[in-house]
DNA sequence: GTCTATATTGTGATAGAC
DNA sequence: GTCTATCACAATATAGAC
């Protein structure tokens, strides 16, 4: 495959991704992916047969980004507030050149809960790793005792969020002024980063 | 109304709200708020004439439970910690009570931003009253220089995520346990109110 | 592989009897 | 106000020519 000329499943994928992300599955169409990758309605099943098994393939792979890989920061040599620092950059980082993922996760994965039983097996996320870190800095005194669960949520909650709630704030607090919008999230590295360690830091 | 004889149009407007927000406006059927309120379909045209019109009723009243009245709270002459203490508690009590509508309003309000401004009217929210509550605590030396938006955002956020994400907190985490999320999401109120208090006192 | 035409079913909405 | 029957159209999916 050249890298001028992508084939014609990449166009399809592309597309879908691109209409299954900003509408969800029930407000997807077919046909609008078929326009949006310019093609005929029918090659998308000839490609993928269903709806829904195109769906699924799009789904795997923004929920795989979805899930943070914390386990590759936190082996490193590093101290806790740099692993926690870098953490929160790339997790913001990664949002702001897919903004629709945080939404389209959390409302398909609430339509459709069962589906995370299968993602159990395919994603190689060992929850425990960050605990274990956590617990190691507490017992050395460099951060305070803290439940690490709920320290992991709180980090990811304060990078999510303001994601997911987008139109709110863009359309409440910045009268939908995109640039302002866009300052703000930017701030929120540096932000965030300072919030937790002033909260944990001995 | 008596108590015990609920109107046609208040069955009709509770069973719209249970399918509404656990399927979204795409996801959900006509006939499907009819079965829930074992009624025949062509009464929900009746009352309410259009699945719009009727979307429209359970959007605005989930909407208000969303957005956070902090103008009480914060006009009363406790301390500024037990301010926010009393905004996390009753922040997550509430969505306890109604688990669904974070992941609801999020994603309706990413499928149709346009609807943000309409409800700017209606929702009596002055956005600045927690900020200057903020910057005159910041004045008087009890908490850090902080910017009061990203410190909202930020209590907003740990609020609202755990049940947004709650499949995969269940599924990931708890092994499809609902009481261990359940008192994962209880303990919360008291965790997350200590996290930002630590974070913010001098 | 790609197209046109069409089958099939689902869904919002209305007409009209009672 | 409440029901049955039905319309009109939208949407997934397939058949079959090229």
């Amino acid at each position: 495959m050249t890298e001028e000329e992508k084939t014609t499943e990449k166009t399809i994928l592309d597309a879908a991704k691109k209409v299954f992300l900003a509408k969800g599955y029930d407000g997807a169409r077919m046909q609008e992916i078929a326009d949006e990758a310019k093609i005929n309605k029918s090659l998308v099943h000839y490609y993928f047969r269903s709806k829904d098994k195109l769906f699924d393939a799009i789904f795997k792979d923004a929920f795989s980004q979805f899930i943070p890989k914390v386990a590759e920061t936190m082996a490193s040599d590093k101290d806790i507030f740099e692993k926690i620092s870098i953490f929160i950059d790339t997790y913001i980082e990664m949002f702001i050149n897919n903004p629709h993922i945080p939404t389209f996760i959390l409302h398909e994965i609430n339509r459709n809960p069962d589906r995370i039983v299968g993602l159990f097996k395919e994603t190689k996320i060992d929850p425990s790793v960050f605990g274990l870190t956590v617990i190691n800095e507490i017992n050395k005194g460099t951060i305070k005792p803290i439940n690490p669960l709920h320290l992991i949520i709180n980090m990811i909650s304060m990078c999510v969020f303001p994601f997911a709630a987008k139109p709110i704030l863009k359309g409440f607090i910045f009268q939908n002024n995109e640039n302002a919008y866009l300052q703000f999230i930017a701030e929120r590295k540096k932000e965030v980063t300072e919030f937790i360690i002033r909260s944990i830091k001995n």
